[in-house]
Order: structure tokens, then sequence, then C-alpha cells
DNA sequence: TGTACATCAGTGAACGCGCGTTCACTGATGTAC
DNA sequence: TGTACATCAGTGAACGCGCGTTCACTGATGTAC
């Protein structure tokens, strides 16, 4: 019946990947506990090693996993805002500076979580966090009416910053400020008016 | 001759702090050992407990005199632009996304080099990480032309973002390209014109 | 000026703990005959 | 259809290591007389 033998191996696996994914974003890198995933993915620690060559493997899928489904949540959200009526750009700053991502650490966007780490990671860890900021950049860039990628990186720069920020004053008025300044800021120079008068 | 029985002391102190805060911008708050950083001081880690009731105390000592330096290091390259008949904006804007900032992590800002590290913090650590955040919104606003504080939020993201990117990206032309496109919207959206031409 | 003493910053060994990784094993699954 | 066997995902004990913290100590410094 089943074609392929090691089938309930790659449910574990991603299974695996999930529970760290989640983990990274909300402990960080050096959060990330081999034994804990496991424990949570309902595994023991011991069999980790028949699914990932090293932690450091397991923290590069991770990665490349969180920040793939994080851009996919992003703009799911963003599309529900441009079937009202709202500029693509402009449905992408709302959606990412939404209050509701910035509290959302463990499914958000893995440059916002992860930023300030990034730099500090071994090379192979380095290189995946930099293709994770080049994805970000991209998909602001689609979403800019003149699509310089000058413009996008500073769009993605204030995206970053701001949810930061947020995360680093709370979830109070002061976070939701922080927000709300960022989401002002980039609408009133990036986008084209007259999509929605508001 | 010593009126100050413990002046010896408090160079120690200082010594142990002021590695510390150099560590914590380097490493991020998980990356700074108590027995390191003693090395570095030249002492042996025993005698960290005569200076310091805790790890968690010397790293709250750390951040904030991480703060005050890095704000101060900004203050003075920003004067010296602003002397040459550039606005006290451009001036801190410049000073702060110059590529020197981006690389040198150990001096730098420790909201660019903590930013996403900051709310998964102890209490008293994420309490002092706010108040740097509030520290840098302050500068901003007190250089930019019309202060709002909702403007100062937002260029403060995008400074704050922009570092990161760039470390993120690397010390190349990506990096550089970063920081580059930061300092362009900033100033467009921002800075009154005329100060200077360029 | 010289001696005995108290102070205390700094030393270095030791602790308990959690980590990433290894490895001999177990037991459910699928195949061969 | 039924039995014997091979495979291998997952188990759980063990390892070496570095960490934050503790503590009995040492030896230089400053004071008292």
């Amino acid at each position: 019946m089943s074609r392929t033998p090691n089938a309930r191996k790659e449910e574990t696996h991603e299974r695996i990947l999930e529970v760290a994914s989640r983990a990274l974003r909300r402990q960080g890198y050096d959060g990330v506990g081999v034994a804990e995933v496991m424990k949570k993915a309902g595994l023991t620690h011991g069999g980790f090693y028949a699914h990932f060559g090293s932690r450091e493997a397991l923290l590069v899928e991770a990665l490349e996993r969180a920040g793939r489904d994080s851009i996919a949540a992003v703009a799911r959200a963003a599309e529900a805002r441009t079937g009202q009526g709202v500029s693509a750009f402009r449905a992408l700053v709302e959606a990412y500076l939404d209050p509701a991502h910035a509290e959302a650490l463990e499914g958000g966007c893995p440059v916002a979580a992860l930023g300030s780490e990034m730099a500090r990671q071994s090379p192979a860890l380095r290189e995946a966090s930099a293709a994770r900021v080049q994805a970000l950049v991209g998909a602001v860039r689609a979403a800019l009416p003149q699509g310089g990628r000058s413009a996008a990186l500073a769009v993605a720069s204030t995206l970053v910053g701001a949810v930061q920020l947020a995360r680093a004053l709370g979830d109070g008025a002061e976070g939701r400020a922080a927000l709300a300044a960022a989401r002002k800021s980039l609408i009133q120079q990036y986008d084209e008016p007259g999509a929605t008068p508001d």
C-alpha cells in the first residue's frame, strides 16, 4: 500500500521542523534546544540524529521554513486587504505592521524575530539568514508601486525595525505607537495616492 | 592620600563594565559569559561577585553604559557634520547609517545590536532594553526638524532595521546598499530642504 | 619611623546543571518464502 | 495464509563540556599605636 517506505519518517521530520521553526522565532538561535524540540514533537532526544546531521542543520532548515511560511502568511493577510480595494503596497505594510503580527512572534517574520542575531551565526546559518532577508526585500519590491530595489531595502528596514521596537516596548500603547508610526510614514512616502482615500 | 578607599575597586568595576558592554553588543545577551568577561578584564571569574550581584545585574549595567556611550558617539560624529553646514537631522542619519557604524558592532548602538533579542529577556533586562529604545527615539526626536514623536519612532525603526539588514547581508556591496537606501529614504522624507543642496 | 593588625579585592577549586552528541538496544513494520 | 527474518525509526542511558555561582583562602594595602 505505502509506495514510500519512509512516509512515516518524513512526517516526523516535518513535525520536528515545524516545532523548531516556531521555537527559533520565539527563543532565538541560541534558544533552540535539541531535547526541547524533540519533546514538543512527541519524541525523545536520542532520535534526533536520524533526522538531522546536527543542531545547526536543523536551524538552517527551520529558518528556511519559517521564512517561507511567514511570507506566505503576510501575503495571505495582504490579499484579504487588496480584495477591499487597497493597493498592494499598502496592504503589505498594513499586514506586516499589524499588532497581530508583532504579537505572533512564533509564526511571524524571522527577519524581525532574529535580525540582530543573524550576523553572529556560523557561516551556514549566516547564509540562510541573508537569504531570508533577500526574500523579504523581494516580497516588498514586488508590492512597491515603482519597484526600485533601493526603495524596497528602505521599506524592509522600516518594517523590521518597527516590529522589533514595538516588541521591545511591549504590547501596550507604546508598542502599538511604533507600529502606527511606521505605517503612517511608509504609506505617506511610498503609496501611490488615490487607491483608497482613507 | 586616597580619600576614597575603594577607588581601586571602582576602577576594576568600570573595567569589567567596559568589557561587558562591548561583549554584549558583539555576542548578544546570551553570549556574555562571566568567566570570559572577567578574563578580558584581567581577573579571575571568582571575583566577579564582589562587583555584581549576578550576571543579570552586570547585563543591566552594561546595557545602560552601551546605550549612553553609543548615543554620545553618534552625537559626536553628527556634530562633526553639522560643523560643515549639514542639518542636525541629516547629520544624525548619516552618522548612524555610516558603514563604519554598521561595522563597529562592539561600540555601536545596542538597539541595533540587540533589537530582536530584547523582547525575550527577563523583566529587569526588558526594562533596561526598553529604556535604551526610548533614549534612541528621544535622540532622533531632538534632531528632527518638526519634532513629532510618531516621526521619531518611524525614523528610529528605519535606522535600526537598516543597520541590522546591512550586517546580515555582510560588509560587501549588499550591506552598504541597505545603508545607502535608508539614508536616501530618510533624508528625502524628513530633512528640511535647502540645508545643503548636496 | 616601625611594628602588629584588620580589611577586603581578588584567587582558584569545586558544585550542580543543562547542553549537544553518541551508541547499544528495542520493537513495530514490510518482505521472502 | 502463515512463519522467519531484515530493516530502521525511535528509545534511553551515558559522555564530555562549559556555564553561573559559591566559598575558603591569600596577600597587598591602610590604620592604630
